[in-house]
DNA sequence: GACAGAGGATTACATTTGTAGTCTATTAGG
DNA sequence: CCTAATAGACTACAAATGTAATCCTCTGTC
C-alpha cells in the first residue's frame, strides 16, 4: 500500500454518491447528483477516470456496468486529510482544530459530543 | 466582497513562504522555499499567477518587484477549510473534528488545550 | 561606451480537470 | 427481422496547474 491516488473536486461528488449506495450504474450514480448540475455522460467519464485511478472498479451486468469502490470514504478521507493539514496548516493539527472551533458553527451538542471524546482520550 | 480564487497547492506552498516574511522579492521567496525542488522561474510564475488572481501584489523596487499578499493567511485558511469540509466531510463539522481527533497525532497539551477552549465555547 | 549578468516579461508545454459530444454495438419492441 | 433507443467507448477541447526556458532590458564594470 498506499500511494494514494489524487481525486479533485468532482471526482469526489461522483465518489459521495457512489459511497452512500453501492454497487451502481453511472445512471444510479447521476440519480443521486444534482441533476442540473451533472450530465450523464459527465458521471460517465469520471467513472471511467476514477476507474483509471483504481478508486473504484466496474463489472459487466446486462447491459450496463456496475461500479463500485475499492477505497473507502474514511482512507480517502483520511489522506484528503492529511493533505490538507499539511498544506493549509502547516501540518500542526492543534491550531487547525482551533480555527474550526472557532470559525465553524458547533452546535451545542457538537460541544459536548466533542468534549466528551476528548476527555476520553486525554486519558 | 467574497470571490475567494482558487490557490493551488504549490501556490499555497509560495504564499507560506511570502505570509511569513512580507515584503519579499522573488529571490527571496525562493529562499524561503526548498530550492532542490524550487526552481527561480518557477516561483516567479507563481508570483505573476497570484498577481493576477488578486492573492498578492507587486511594486517595483529598483531592480527587483517586491511583493505583498492581499489576503491573510487566515483569510486563505477559511476559505480553504470550508471548501475542505464541504468536499470531504459533506459540510458537517463534528464528524470532521472527530476524525481528526481519531486520526491524528494530538499531545496531551494539544488535548487540554482543546478541552479548555470548548469548554469556554460550551458556555 | 560595450558587454555581461540579473531580473522581469513572455512563451512553452505536458498533465489534470471539468464538461461533454460522437460513434458503435446491443437490445427491446413492433 | 428491422428499427429506434440506450449504454458504453472513444474523442474533444478549454482552463488550470506544475514546471520551467527564452527573450529582452537595465545596470554596473572595464
Amino acid at each position: 500500500m498506499s500511494n494514494a491516488p489524487r481525486i479533485s473536486d468532482a471526482e469526489w461528488e461522483v465518489m459521495k454518491a457512489l459511497w452512500d449506495h453501492e454497487p451502481m450504474t453511472a445512471v444510479d450514480v447521476l440519480a443521486r447528483l444534482p441533476h442540473d448540475l451533472w450530465k450523464q455522460k459527465t458521471v460517465n467519464t469520471f467513472l471511467v477516470r476514477l476507474e483509471a485511478k483504481g478508486v473504484v472498479e466496474s463489472k459487466r451486468e446486462g447491459r450496463a456496468n456496475v461500479y463500485r469502490s475499492l477505497l473507502s470514504e474514511s482512507e480517502c478521507r483520511r489522506v484528503e486529510g492529511i493533505q490538507f493539514l499539511s498544506k493549509v496548516f502547516r501540518g500542526e493539527v492543534a491550531p487547525m482544530m482551533l480555527h474550526f472551533i472557532e470559525n465553524e458553527e458547533l452546535s451545542g451538542d457538537d460541544i459536548d459530543e466533542l468534549r466528551r471524546i476528548l476527555e476520553e482520550k486525554g486519558k
